[in-house]
DNA sequence: GCAAGGTC
């Protein structure tokens, strides 16, 4: 009798490493029908029995949290019934079919092993996929589901670790789960009722935003202060002056040395020139001391992910964001381990010599890679092991093909690499304490003792040249020279990326995964842009918001918030706190905090008032409103939209590089009496270009069609923009489900656009008129049309199928089904129906 | 259209 063992880790590639390591490399690889995990096989024992494993993973979470769809009308839900409404589990990512995937996997098995990660979120994910296979699972013999489900726990991926947390299985541990999902849920209900509260708020009053979304959450709007508090710093820096003396002294050979003074900065000018007066009255100094003391830079530590984000931004000038992108690709294609990791020390049994003697060849660093090999490698300095991947380190030689940031990324792994196996950088620090009567001064020098790491790190290097003056003890020297020097204190600069990363690990506002998506956040919600050198620089909105948020409720801001809620969320993981009391009263907590919000919002709206312009008085009027007939505004500014301002009503419309908005005639909507516009597309013939209703496209009339879609998708029976009127046939591209609808403006140019994919059909260029018939092409369903030619000659038929209209019709990126290209090519007409009708629509 | 957390 053999049993079946699920294990499932928490993505597919330690689910690998885990088949390999427990089947000391047996397993069989195979990959998973989602496309996204693989399964690793392989036989055993297990508790004593006979054993067949399967080794899987999912991908992070398999479900995600959110409001059932009627809350997700921001029309139709007031903000703050998000802190009632009920929630429910949705899958993370539906395209994966995650829940369907493991429950095939498990089908019938006996015993599930989980894999996830040893933290909160890894324990949430536990029961996850407990939840997707059990009903496959086969039913244990004592009646508990759970007694068939174990949990291993391992602080690193080594033979070592993994066997010995598969020798010691526990329990998957509830109260962990319960946590992540309080966090999930407070997160989802916070986030969203400000979020949509505020942004509705201050979109229905002001027109130059310029942000399509005014968002608040308990990282981003921390990430934000931490911005906004620096350029608060700046802006109410007061210059002070102060005075330095500057003293050059010699010795008897005349040679000059410039001396440190021992006070500084003086803030008083009186002050300053009375100790000028002394020190130029005492007329030389005297060498009291000459110590020389050892002194080091560290080489690195082993390199992690927020190291790696820190350094790209600082250095190469790279975001944390496409950092991590080149980073996977550098690991997808076998140039670098895993990027994501918070591991700083090498694993014990680390091949250091063969990872360092693959760079050997290289013509850039291969030197410097040998000279260590040769010399012997030193210790790495001691870091931590977070048990979740090993640090950073490249995999094998780069080569040439690499080019652009990957070079640069995978350049700073390898050296960085190199780096943690040299010696420390050594220098001797000379200080030289000389008095000149009352007043003591010093030069200081050092010297570069050995370079270490920094002839891996070149931009790291300690200057041979700046030695101390070569004087004894006892040694008398002049003042040649003493001048007051009057400066000014200067405001810091703009805060770093680099520093923001620091100060957000500091503070636990987000994780190694997240920080990258909570700076790209706040740089696309245009709360920040990055300027040179990679300073964040908060925009007026950045700043009015959280200027608001501090007038108003300055814990909304602050990092300590999330830290204390970690600390709750601790005690429900520990079992120490009651879950459902501690999530009810941290989110009474926040519902007062909002409900306090709303009430007094008018205090963050008086910060607006004065840096934005109100919707009355910016746009031009540009269409009529169906419901007033007055001209409505278009404002232009992000987001794009017309506001009716007898009405209080505003429409989105398209805006962007990709296209502008023009006015279509007198034309009117039949079902609503707003005027249409038109959507021209740039790219010449293959631009989408379409007709559409600005109340249609924010609430479109009929079943399947979407916001934002036009009257290409509309299935109004009479409206001659509809692709009920104006539909030609179903799209010819392969697997396209849309319609090919004539484009109303394309007089002279005919185009028929697909309504869903890039497709366009260019026809009879030049021809005065192009109608469509009722009847339908009898071989492939098309509508017939009637072409108008310049010379009044006319053309009546199929554009698809008919030989004569061949010639003039350019299908670009459409393409004729077999049968039609068979048919125009042999000139001949088919039989049977080609693929046509005229598709669904919308 | 909204959060933050996994990972692809």
């Amino acid at each position: 009798m053999t049993v079946t063992v699920v294990m499932v880790a928490e993505k597919p590639m330690l689910a690998d490493s885990i088949a390999k390591l427990l089947s000391d490399g047996k397993a069989t690889k195979r990959k998973g029908w989602n496309n996204a995990c693989s399964v690793s096989e392989y036989s055993g024992q297990f508790m004593g029995e006979r054993a067949f494993f399967k080794v899987t993973s999912t991908c992070g979470h398999v479900m995600s949290v959110d409001f059932p769809q009627k809350y997700n009308n921001w029309e139709k839900t007031d903000p703050s019934e998000l802190y009632s409404a009920p929630i429910h589990k949705i899958e993370a990512n539906p395209k994966m079919k995650m829940n369907d995937y493991l429950a095939s996997e498990a089908k019938g098995a006996d015993y599930l092993v989980l894999w996830l990660d040893c933290d909160k979120e890894g324990e949430n994910i536990c029961f996850e996929v407990v939840d997707a296979v059990q009903p496959a699972m086969r039913k244990p013999a004592n009646g508990d589901f759970m007694n068939a489900v174990y949990r291993a726990h391992f602080s690193a991926i080594t033979e070592k670790d993994i066997k010995a947390a598969m020798r010691n299985l526990g329990r998957p541990n509830k109260n962990e789960a319960l946590a992540v999902d309080a966090r999930q849920e407070l997160d989802l209900r916070v986030g969203c009722s400000f979020t949509r509260f505020q942004t509705k708020y201050f979109q229905g009053k002001y027109g130059d935003l310029d942000s399509s979304v005014i968002s608040f959450g308990p990282c981003q709007t921390p990430t934000l202060a931490f911005c906004v508090t620096r350029h608060d710093q700046i802006i109410q820096f007061k210059p002070e002056p102060y005075w330095v003396i500057q003293t050059t002294f010699e010795d008897a050979e005349k040679t000059a040395m410039r001396a440190e003074w021992a006070r500084g900065r003086l803030f008083d000018r009186e002050v300053a020139s009375m100790f000028l007066d002394r020190i130029k009255k005492a007329g030389g100094a005297t060498v009291v001391d000459v110590s020389t003391k050892k002194s080091a830079k560290e080489r690195p530590q082993a390199l992690n992910t927020v190291e790696l984000m820190r350094i790209a931004s600082a250095s190469l000038g790279l975001s944390p964001a496409t950092t991590m992108h080149v980073a996977e690709s550098l690991y997808t294609h076998g140039y670098i381990s895993y990027p994501r990791t918070e591991t700083t020390s090498y694993p014990a049994n680390f091949d250091l010599r063969g990872t360092l003697a693959q760079q050997t060849g290289d013509k850039v660093w291969g030197a410097i890679a040998s000279k260590v090999l040769a010399e012997g490698i030193n210790k790495p300095r001691g870091g931590d092991d977070k048990g979740d991947h090993p640090p950073i380190t490249p995999m094998r030689a780069g080569g040439s093909v690499l080019g652009g940031d990957s070079a640069r990324v995978y350049e700073y792994v390898v050296r960085h690499f190199i780096a943690t196996l040299m010696r420390n950088c050594t220098y001797d620090v000379t200080t030289v304490k000389l008095m000149c009567g009352e007043e003591e001064f010093s030069f200081l020098g050092r010297q570069l003792i050995d370079p270490g790491f920094t002839v891996a790190f070149p931009w790291a290097g300690v200057d041979e040249d700046e030695r101390a003056p070569n004087v004894k003890k006892g040694q008398k020297l002049g003042l040649k020279s003493a001048v007051i020097d009057a400066r000014e204190t200067s405001p810091p600069g703009y805060l770093t990326e680099s520093e923001l990363i620091t100060l957000m690990e500091k503070h636990g506002i987000g994780t190694d995964a997240s920080i990258p998506v909570h700076i790209n956040t706040i740089c696309q919600r245009n709360y920040v842009t990055v300027e040179t050198g990679r300073r964040l620089v908060p925009t007026r909105l950045g700043v009015c918001l959280i200027h608001g948020y501090l007038a108003v409720d300055r814990e909304l801001v602050l990092p300590t918030m999330r830290a204390e809620l970690e600390t709750q969320l601790t005690l429900i993981a520990k079992g120490e706190a009651d879950y459902l009391a501690v999530k009810n009263h941290a989110l009474e907590q926040f519902r007062r905090k909002f409900v306090f919000f709303v009430q007094n919002v008018t205090r963050v709206d008086s910060l607006f008032g004065v840096s934005f312009t109100t919707l009355t008085e910016a746009g031009k009027p540009f269409s009529r409103c169906g419901k007033c007939r007055r001209f409505m505004k278009l404002v232009e500014s992000r987001p794009a939209r017309l506001y009716c301002s007898n009405c209080h009503d505003a429409y989105p419309v398209p805006s962007g590089r990709d296209g502008s908005l023009k006015t279509f005639g007198d034309k009117q909507c039949p079902l609503d009496g707003f005027d249409l516009l038109y959507w021209q597309g740039v790219g010449g013939k293959l631009a989408r270009s379409y007709a559409f209703c600005p109340f249609c496209a924010a609430n479109p009339p009929f079943e399947g069609m979407k916001n934002g879609d036009g009257c290409d998708h509309c299935a109004h029976p009479s409206c001659p923009q509809s692709y009920i009127s104006s539909g030609l046939c179903g799209c010819t591209a392969p697997a396209c489900e849309g319609v090919l609808v004539l484009d109303p403006q394309s007089t002279g140019k005919w185009r028929f656009t697909c309504n869903r994919c890039p497709a366009v059909i260019t026809a009879f260029e030049g021809a005065k008129k192009m109608k469509l018939k009722e009847s339908e092409c009898e071989e492939c369903g098309a509508r017939e049309v009637t072409v108008t030619l310049k010379d009044e000659s006319k053309f009546v038929g199929c554009l698809l199928c008919a030989p004569e209209a061949k010639d003039q019709v350019n299908l670009n990126h459409a393409h004729l089904t077999a049968e039609q290209q068979q048919r125009q090519a042999s000139g001949q007409r088919g039989r049977g129906r080609g693929r046509g009708g005229r598709g669904r629509g919308g």
